[in-house]
Parts: C-alpha cells; structure tokens; sequence
DNA sequence: TTGAAAGCGCTAACAT
DNA sequence: ATGTTAGCGCTTTCAA
C-alpha cells in the first residue's frame, strides 16, 4: 500500500491538515524541524501525492485530453509532440488516445476524458465524425462537453466552437495556380473525396481551374497513401498531362516513382505539386513543390487558445491559418 | 457543474446507494419503475460518472501509463497504437506520454502516472536512461515502482524486471551472416553506439565477422536518421567494401539514395542487409533485405503480460523475441 | 426492496 | 503555530 498523509501525520506527530500544506508548499507558520522532518518521511517512504483524492476537492486535474484519429501518422504525431511539450512547460498532463477515425471511438474517447475530468480537450475529429449524415449526432455530443475544447485541424461547419484550422482551399487553390502559371493546359488532380480536408482541396483546385478558363482537367481517386499514388502513376495519361495536383506528399511519392518507372522525370517530363511539405519527402531528397501547414503553428496556437479558455473562460474563437507554397524543381514551365 | 449521484438521487427519490447500484449495473433488486427512472434521468442529465471519486474508492483505475521516448518515430508509434488497440478491448484506457529520450522525463513521468493511481505502466525508457552511469539511479526508481510494469524493447541488464525485448544481437548476428553468406570479404557497419540496442547489434555484428574470419571491417558512425547514412553513403569506399550492415532503414535509405548519386546499384554493385523492416520503406519500393522485430507482437506479448501482472499478481517475466531476417534482393553473391 | 452511513485520500476553512 | 473537521463524488456494508 502507497503512503498517504494520515501515514505522514501518525508518524511525525503532525496533522495531516499541516503535512498537506508542508509537502504542498503552501504559506503556513511552522517551525523548520517539523517542516524537515515532514519533507524527510515523506522522502523516505516515497511518498506520492494521491491526485485522484486531490483533484476530487480542488476540481482541478491539471490534465489535457488529445483526441488524434491515427497516432502513426506522421501529421498527428507531430501535432501531438508539439502539444505535449507546450502543456509540459504550463504544468499539465496530455492524455493522448487514438480514435482510428472512426466516430464511435470519437464519443467514447470523449465521454472518458470527461469522466476522467480532464481540465480541457483537443479534438482532431475522425473522417466519419465530420461526414455531413453524422452531423447531427455530432454536434449532440460537442454540445454536451462540459469543460472548454479546441477543434483542431477538422472543422465543423457553421458552428461557433472554438477551433484551429488550416485554410485547405486556399491552399489547393495557390498549388494549382502555380502549376497554371507555368503554363499548364491539361492538368490532374489526385484527390481524396472521403476526407472533409480533401474536399475542401479539391473546391480550390476548382477554383482555379474555373478562373483560369480552358484547362483540361482529369480526376483521379487516392486514398492518401503511397500505393494509391503509384497506381495512378502507372495509369496517368502523359500524352496529354502536363501538370499534377496531388492532394498530399505520400502519393505524390508513389506517382514519382511509378513516373520514374516509366522513364519519365518530375521536373523535367511532368510538373507535381504537392500538400504537407513532409520532412521525411524532403529528407529523402526529393524536390518538390508542396503546401506547407506548419503542424508546429497549428499546434501551438490551439494549446495557447485552450490555456487561455481554460484560465479566464475566454470567449470562443475560430482561428483559420494561411497555409504556404513552398516553391521547389518539381514544378517548370510547359 | 456536472450532475452527479446526489442530484440523481434528490430528482428521483431515490437513495443515493441504489443510484449508483442501477448506474454500474450491479445485481440488486430494484423495482422497474424506479430503475427506469433512474436511467432515464442519467440520460437525460448527461450524467457521466466521476472516475476520480469511483476509483478512489474501489482502487482501480482503469488506466495504464505508456512511456515511450519518441512518439514521431513510427516504432514507437505503431507500438502505442498496438498497445491502445489491445487495452480498448479490455476496458482499460491508455495514457501515452512522451519522454524525448531523455532520463529526467522519465522520472517525472513515471512519477506522474504513480500518483495519477494507474493500474500498470508499461515503459520504453529512453536511452540516456539505459547508460551505465545511470545505472544506479534508474534502478532506483524503477524499484519505486508500486504497480505492476513492463520494461519494453529496452531492457536493464541484470535484473528480474518485467521485460519484452528483441534480442537485437541475434537480429545483428543473421543480418551480418546472411552478409558473409553471399561471399563478402570486406565489409561496413553503420552503426550508433549512444544507444544500447545500437551497441547490442555491433556485438552480434561482431560475433558474426569473428567467426568468418579474415574479414576486412570498416565502421562508421551513424545517428538512426536518413542523413547520416546518405552522408556515410558519399563517403563508403566501394573499391575494397561489397558488403554493409546498416542498424536501420532510415540509415539504408540515406546510403541508397547517395550511393544511386554515385551510379552504383543497391543489391548489384553494392548488398545492403538492414534493420527494422520498415512499411515505409517497402512503400517507397526498395527491395531491402533487413531484421524485422515484429512490433505488433512485441507490443501484444507486452500487454498480455502487464495484464496478466495486474490480474493475478503473477510472477515477473522476462520475454526475448527473436527477430526474423525479411530476404529481399538488395543482398547477392559477390 | 430500499436507505443510511462510513470512508477512500486529500484540501481548506475554521478552531484553538 | 498547530489541530480538527467537513466534504469532494463515489461505492459498499449494514440496517431496516
């Protein structure tokens, strides 16, 4: 059995109201060989503050709940380290579970942090959660959180709960019109249509395509990953393709090398850009072009929204970031 | 504020005993009347129960503690997911947190799930944990320990504590025969002694050039990431060395892509036997031979056994997987 | 069938 | 300067 404070009180004659103020640090008059010898049973019989009996009374867990849908991606995982380390430096655990992008584990995982009494909660919602039928049933259980949360990343429509987000059309939109304006005719777009990001992608994508009149555009269907890329890769029309959009840096690594393959060069036979700006592309020492969303921006700025809902129960806010183009030799003019 | 019991209890009539009684399902003889009520006042209250007061009552948490040193570093963050997915099915919630290998977080950490009342930890330490200078003061805190844990893929030596490891000198060992198999008289290793499996794969690497004997060794000094190997790549000189044994596949991937640079083949000009076994890099299309640790078993194997701890208080066990050599082309014949 | 009450380990307000 | 006590929300034993 662990030491409690009673223990602590029995064995150095003081109350346990006192011992709690002492190993607390708490301002209170008392002499400095009560306070030693306190500090040193406590040390000697290793003894750890019980935070469940604790936090019953202050209300207070000093705990974070981090929702994320796939923790082995890399996106996430990343978001997760940033957000760890910030609330380690303001004195806070991060609970992280994982939902597999699947919205009943989205509710589950919720209901427990709440139960666990988590201070505050960030959400990245699973694909299916943001799925227009489950709009409904979604928007019952955010209602019902009853501590302040941040949405990241996956955004609900319409609403007014506080969230950080990347603006994906725009970056869409700024991706493809710099593949148009190297004069691209006929170009494609590799796109994800089950994921809310990605149909916000391909809304830019149109975007500009539309506003640029006369561009002959094919679809192809991802699913984000390698494999997908390199099938399409394998497929891609180049008798008349010039130019790719593909709406994230995994398969736009498969269509490379299916491309490469096929005896043709990214840069040189064929434009691509690209969505993520991934480390792990670049440190593979492949030059391309890609919309960057600053997972450590995204990240930061949703942990210091929630430390400041959490602190003076500040009001809601919706905070949507500019993604950047990063311009590299992937993309030449036609 | 959140409902709890007493309101229930105060809005059906109802005592707060039997509240809890119907809430948690527990045998009791209720009339359906009032069960019903009581059911449907929880619901529609939104009443979650406050696992903070239930557990310190029954002493259980329902909760395991995860400490793993790097969660971007997809090893470790397949193993949580496996780790996760095991626990969900057995009604215990996972608590994952993030060390950045370095020892102080370790402790704290550890300290920090201990009074968060969790049920069993399960630890990666980090590497600066498993120096020998830090021996003594690890050993100290692990014996501080008041629940059941695991050690995970690193291991303290010498002591009876919880453990499921690789045996990364075997893995090093096949690696390296499966080398010298193929005819190769000089050979690299790309290795990186800060780490303790790093050092545990040279002694296999070792033990395997010892007993071919008359082999020509070059090492050199890697970090696990994809630059250093691309470096080592630019430098290896191929006029003597045919042969290399590189400690993982991020180091692999750096040496292919330098040594592609320098128009030499992987597997033609060059056999390259690796670690790991990466999806990713089998992704990416690379036929790399190289030691797979099987990390679904690993983290399987882990949390069976916790389980296992926690429920019966069983014996401590210490479980060493053999690693299997995955045989693709970039290995032939000199 | 149901209710009352003790107590988990801790904090904080109030006594002394 | 130090001790006593109520009570956080819950479970569980015992009594009715």
């Amino acid at each position: 059995m662990a030491v409690t404070l009673k223990d602590i009180s029995r064995m150095t004659g003081v109350s346990v109201g006192l011992v709690s103020k002492v190993l607390n640090d708490k301002p209170c008059r008392i002499s400095s060989e009560k306070r030693a010898s306190i500090i040193k049973c406590a040390e000697d019989h290793n003894y750890k503050r019980n935070i469940l009996a604790s936090s019953l009374v202050t209300r207070k867990t000093y705990t974070i709940g981090l929702l994320i849908p796939d923790i082995t991606n890399i996106f996430f995982s990343s978001l997760a380290k940033t957000i760890d380390t910030f609330f380690k430096n303001h004195d806070y655990t991060i609970l992280i579970s994982n939902s597999d992008d699947t919205m009943s584990n989205d509710i589950d995982i919720i209901n427990n942090f709440s139960s666990r009494q988590v201070d505050g909660l960030l959400v990245v919602l699973s694909n299916e959660s943001c799925q227009k039928e489950n709009e409904e049933e979604l928007l019952k259980v955010l209602n019902r959180i009853s501590v302040p949360f941040v949405l990241l990343d996956r955004v609900v429509d319409n609403t007014d709960f506080s969230s950080v987000s990347s603006d994906n059309e725009a970056g869409a939109y700024m991706a493809t019109q710099y593949l148009l304006n190297h004069n691209h005719q006929s170009i494609a777009c590799i796109g994800v249509s089950s994921s809310l990001n990605g149909r916000a992608r391909l809304k830019g994508f149109q975007r500009a395509v539309e506003e640029a009149k006369a561009i002959d555009v094919t679809y192809y269907e991802g699913d984000f990953h390698f494999k997908s890329g390199y099938k399409i890769g394998k497929d891609l029309d180049v008798s008349k393709i010039t130019g790719v959009f593909s709406m994230n840096d995994m398969m736009s690594f498969g269509l490379a090398k299916a491309l490469n393959e096929r005896g043709l060069k990214i840069g040189k036979d064929l434009s691509l850009v690209s969505y993520d700006n991934l480390d792990l592309i670049q440190a593979l020492g492949i030059e391309l072009s890609s919309v960057d969303q600053d997972v450590n921006h995204l990240g930061r700025l949703s942990s210091e929204l929630l430390l400041d809902m959490m602190k003076e129960n500040c009001d809601r806010k919706t905070i949507v970031l500019q993604p950047k183009l990063i311009k590299r030799d992937s993309v030449k003019k036609f």
